[in-house]
DNA sequence: CTTGCCCCTGACGTCAACGTCAGGTTTTAG
DNA sequence: CTAAAACCTGACGTTGACGTCAGGGGCAAG
């Protein structure tokens, strides 16, 4: 398949499949006239990369691990790094998890008048609303 | 207190510090030689900062959230942008949660024992994998 | 043949959250 | 009083994962 199938099918730029291949993250057939050549897997490959990407791995770590993720195959020196790779999503989703309820404590909080965290009587909503965007003290809006 | 201490105590850089002032996140007093001043609360404001940013927020967005984030009131404009970020979270949260099963199925799998080598076939994957997540619970969020 | 689409290789641009340096002033310790 | 430590503003540097543009080639359809 060529680069603009696969970035079609894995939803990912054409750009960005070069820049994977010169990290070493994903090898290319080429054609007679130099073009790039993928196989079907490559597409598998491709969802892998940007899923550790977006767990915050480095092209460099990548490389190093995903041979290891993609086959299921692993030495105790590749197994140390994933442990460890794991360990810091473990903390990222707890930190993550920490300030999800914190937001979410703000939101739920608005529904519960007699907490006294409605500064403004419930009793015409749009009123309120209007209010809100006039009043409100944000030291700093710009 | 002065910067230096509310970097230290907070566990950023001063030039960290210098910068959210500059974003409109962190407002500071000025001594009569102009440098900055912090009120003790100023610690905890800085965590959150710290927090919303790890969670992907950008400049701007915390700056219009912060304000309701740190005094828990809220606006029903306010409330929406809260939800769509925590919505955001959440969503990074469950992409982060399948990223860590991915490579704890490869490291708890060459840990068993029966297997006797580095690789094993798909079929018993999954089995593994749901054995040893009854085994030994993984941290979970939530 | 030429039109249009896809492909190629450089190479420079971007954006955010700071790091770092220069050059000067203020505060503190002895 | 003096020297070190801390602070100030201003401005340029860094990093990673691409975006974007320039300049050129190949190839099937009309």
């Amino acid at each position: 398949m060529r680069i603009g199938e696969l970035a079609a099918q894995s939803g990912v730029s054409v750009r960005a499949l070069r820049y994977y291949e010169e990290q070493g993250l994903l090898e290319a057939e080429r054609s007679g006239s130099g073009q790039r050549r993928y196989p079907a897997s490559a597409a598998e490959r491709v969802q892998l990369i940007q899923m550790l990407y977006a767990a915050g791995l480095s092209s460099r770590t990548i490389a190093e691990l995903l041979p290891c993720v993609e086959s299921r195959v692993s030495t105790p020196e590749s197994r140390a790094r994933l442990a460890a790779e794991r360990d810091r999503i473990d903390a990222q989703i707890a930190a993550l998890t920490r300030t999800r309820d914190r937001l979410d404590a703000v939101i739920v909080m608005s529904g519960l008048p007699a907490s006294g965290c409605m500064w403004i009587s419930d009793h015409d909503i749009t009123e309120q609303a209007e209010m809100a965007g006039g009043l409100n003290g944000s030291p700093d809006a710009r």
